[in-house]
DNA sequence: TCTGGGGTCCTAGGACCC
DNA sequence: TCTGGGGTCCTAGGACCC
């Protein structure tokens, strides 16, 4: 007989602010804040951040007095480090166990219902050293929580971040209908505000009362993700966990510019650097589109600005993940859509249809793939693979690209850029 | 002055088919 | 006087996540 499953959820602590601690140390012990891209939104506090009640995703630019107050330190984001940080983490967890679904740049779950022997105890054992292996070889701290479905094991994680070994069980039905009676609707992973405050209507408060509410009356409010959530609490898995991960249907690149931009001359450069940026992930990961969409806004928070915003999107006559075919579709879109007289604060690019590279539909009337095309992309990539990525670059994503976002306080890539290769000196 | 970016899934409604 | 029922596919928009 096949045991209960068993799910952790390892979640890193504080995660941007934890890569930029592992290479600074400057930064223990104080308030430290990272930046979201623009540095417009704070989306990552370190707990001292915290403390001072800082909210998460907020923007920066009300919170810069208090934190200047309280000696805080605000970066810039440095996705780069971050990602590469994630990878090590990732590699530590895929070492120890066989079923992991990497969910976001700092959680994933693994599946431990193998070590379901272990009893709930060893299972607490295996994932403290866990968790200290992760400490050791990355340094970056985590927090563990297991439960027998995915929404338990985000509950046992919450636990866990505030208990002193970092890891915790909900293993047990006591000790869970403890928590699930004092834990906050909202508190609960895929219930927000809006569905918090329709719940709480309802006179539905807790965790505690979604479990125990009416199959129908939850299918009401929320649907079929509600009825999955109550059935996750009651304890039955209904989200089961994915190693291989599903192949990807859409993808966006878009930035705000870090000053408002008015010409079609610089509107042309930011979305074929788009363009490119889109082209060169499609290749990374294998895969190709063929429905390409542009879009630009004007400053929706600056309201009586004149407000304009539109997209255009087309379907391509072959799949392609080449540079020069997207900028050139991207750049007549552009043309479509641009209007004078707009200050614009943002573009972007989104691929919608994407297959893989193994399986492109191929068509009679279509051009034939172009090989040529293929062997200047690879060489691209591997060119900004090893000297760094923009290495390289079209010149139609322009030279001075002063529409490019704000990154005024960006840490070193320490892990990527040979040129940024932590230096330590040794009296 | 200054408000991110990149995803997923679900649902409702329209077009179309037999 | 009478005017079906059931299905698929697509898209836009809404909700959520980190």
């Amino acid at each position: 007989m096949p045991s209960a499953p068993c799910i952790a959820l390892v979640d890193c602590n504080s995660f941007y602010v934890s890569c930029e601690r592992v290479f600074n140390p400057n930064l223990a012990g104080k308030p430290v804040v990272v930046l979201s891209n623009n540095d417009g939104c704070i989306v990552a506090r370190s707990p001292e951040a915290k403390a001072l009640g800082i909210p998460m995703g907020s923007p920066y630019h009300k919170h810069k007095a208090t934190l200047q107050n309280a000696g805080a330190i605000a970066l810039s984001s440095n996705y780069e480090l971050y990602g590469d940080m994630s990878h090590r983490v990732y590699d530590v967890l895929f070492a120890s166990v066989p079923e992991v679904e990497i969910y976001s740049i700092d959680e994933c779950f693994l599946d431990l219902t193998g070590f379901a022997h272990l009893g709930t105890d060893g299972l607490m054992e295996f994932c403290a050293n866990l968790r200290e292996k992760v400490l050791r070889w990355t340094g970056i701290p985590t927090g563990i929580g297991i439960a027998s479905t995915k929404v338990l094991s985000k509950v046992a994680n919450q636990v866990a971040k505030k208990s002193v070994g970092g890891v915790a069980e909900l293993l047990t039905d006591e000790l869970r209908d403890r928590l699930l009676a004092n834990l906050a609707i909202e508190d609960i992973w895929g219930i927000n505000r809006r569905l918090g405050v329709r719940l709480r209507s309802h006179g539905i408060a807790t965790a505690a009362n979604l479990r125990d509410a009416p199959e129908a009356l939850i299918k009401q409010i929320m649907g079929i993700v509600g009825v999955r959530i109550m059935y996750e609490l009651r304890g039955l898995s209904c989200l089961p966990l994915e190693a291989i991960a599903p192949s990807q249907k859409h993808m966006i690149c878009s930035r705000s510019f870090g000053q408002p931009i008015t010409t079609m001359a610089q509107m042309h450069e930011s979305i074929s650097h788009h363009a490119a940026r889109a082209a060169a992930k499609l290749r990374h990961r294998k895969l190709r589109t063929s429905v390409l969409g542009v879009f630009l806004t004007t400053n929706r928070f600056q309201p009586n600005d004149p407000q304009y915003s539109n997209s255009v999107t087309i379907s391509l006559p072959t799949a392609t993940n080449s540079s020069q075919v997207l900028i050139r579709y991207a750049k007549f879109c552009m043309t479509s859509i641009f209007r004078d007289g707009f200050s614009y604060k943002k573009c972007g690019v989104s691929l919608n249809d994407l297959s893989s590279v193994d399986a492109v539909q191929l068509d009679f009337l279509a051009p034939a793939v172009d090989r040529h095309d293929e062997k200047l992309m690879e060489v691209m990539d591997s060119l900004n693979k090893r000297y760094g990525s923009g290495t390289i670059r079209f010149a139609s994503e322009g030279m001075k690209q002063d529409w490019k976002m704000r990154s005024d306080m960006r840490s070193p890539r320490y892990t990527t850029r040979w040129d940024e290769l932590l230096v330590v000196k040794a009296n």
